[in-house]
DNA sequence: AAGTGGTCTAGACCACTTC
DNA sequence: AAGTGGTCTAGACCACTTC
């Protein structure tokens, strides 16, 4: 085995084992070459290693730290990574589509407990809720069902929702978004759905569920969206 | 911009615009260090990020090759990578499945012209053309329609097909297989296909259609496989 | 034997954060 | 000012292929 993958390995059974917790940060890239006894750019791999597999981030100036993905481990489903998300809008503005939304609910509540556990909050802590469409071309290409945190996003409103969400999240909120752990379903229309999206109940939809984490590591929104399967193909697709 | 970002740049205008033509060697390590009057590290960065992105493979010995894709280009949908295939028998016997498939066809035919043309082959040229289910614990998961280069792989047989194809390819054919262009999809069954799968026409399935390459840049198969929505999801996913 | 890419060393220097 | 991770140098050494 390499030096950067049993660095790596060990690394991820301190993780899973709890030796180093949820939030906590690594040693330094200097400390961990004199305890590994290598030099830097092997601990670089190790760490880009972890990073891919969802386990750590790391911040310039800062450290690396342990995200909080713990219920991931129960989850084997949700464990992928996505680095430089792009949303809805800047894909399809790419392609010179006029991109528009449907808001078919939007409210603060207490989410469901499965959506808390993988926010990393407690039963009394507020999120959004939205509920959207999204279209291109004035044609629905997909439905949203969307819980991001109250406490990190204290300004969002309706008029975003007929916006860019992340551009608010980056532009004003100031966010650095991080990752996204994903997994890919197909999964039929419900009658609902199927007029929200001017197709027939039953129609595929290839569903992507998603984790959001700031580049602390901070989970800030947990959403389903659901593609109309004959007008969406998903592609530059890497699996781990 | 970065040192290694403008290389990988450079490198990619070099082969969009056919100075560096399919399946051409890239000049050595040492060479584009001199070149770029850069350490081997930052090409070797650069390197990363081409391969990642599906342009050149690289083999220890030989060297970096461009790899045999134009045809990409003229598909954006299908421009994904993925290393380190693992078939549907390995990701099952993982978690302890019993493995099997049914076969509904097997011949040597010339290929539709699109797949000719992904697979680099002339109008002339035979591929295998198969269709299976791939069943775990007596539940079917997928069915499969595949295509493989005739020249690549003189000794497929139906017996091959009831088992793993990639450990026949790799173990016995010696090949050494590199990265996958992949795209998704969400589709409904046909008919024949609902029976075959045990669900009902319709119903969702999540098709993913790959392009697989040797490490050698060639490729050597193509094929759609159709997963029913509700017993399959993806998941480790990154989105480029 | 000669040439190839892959891993790794032991740093220097830089961008960024404030542990 | 001190500490952090990120990029990069100029090699050494190795695994693998035969250009």
């Amino acid at each position: 085995m390499l030096k950067y993958e049993a660095i790596a390995e060990d690394l991820r059974k301190q993780i899973e084992d709890g030796t180093l917790g949820q939030n906590e940060r690594l040693p330094t890239v200097v400390e961990l070459c004199h305890a590994y006894g290598v030099s830097k750019i092997t601990i670089r791999r190790a760490m880009e290693r972890l990073k891919k597999d969802g386990l750590v981030s790391s911040r310039r100036g800062s450290g690396t730290f342990v995200k909080r993905s713990a219920s991931f481990e129960e989850n084997p489903l949700v464990t992928g990574l996505n680095e430089h998300a792009e949303g809805f809008t800047a894909q399809h503005a790419k392609a010179g589509d006029a991109v528009s939304s449907e808001v078919y609910d939007f409210a603060v509540i207490t989410p469901p407990a499965e959506v808390a556990e993988l926010l990393g909050l407690s039963a009394e802590d507020f999120t959004y809720y939205h509920c959207r469409t999204r279209i291109a071309n004035d044609l629905p290409i997909a439905i949203e069902y969307t819980y991001m945190s109250l406490a990190l996003i204290p300004g969002l409103k309706l008029h975003h929702l007929y916006e860019s969400v992340y551009r608010y999240l980056r532009e004003e909120v100031g966010l650095k978004l991080g990752s996204f752990h994903r997994a890919i379903r197909a999964v039929p229309a419900t009658e609902e759905e199927a007029t929200r999206l001017k197709t027939e109940p039953g129609a595929p939809l290839l569903e992507l569920e998603q984790v959001g984490y700031l580049d602390s590591g901070i989970p800030f929104e947990y959403s389903r969206t659901r593609n109309v399967g004959s007008r969406y193909v998903l592609n530059n697709i890497t699996l781990a």
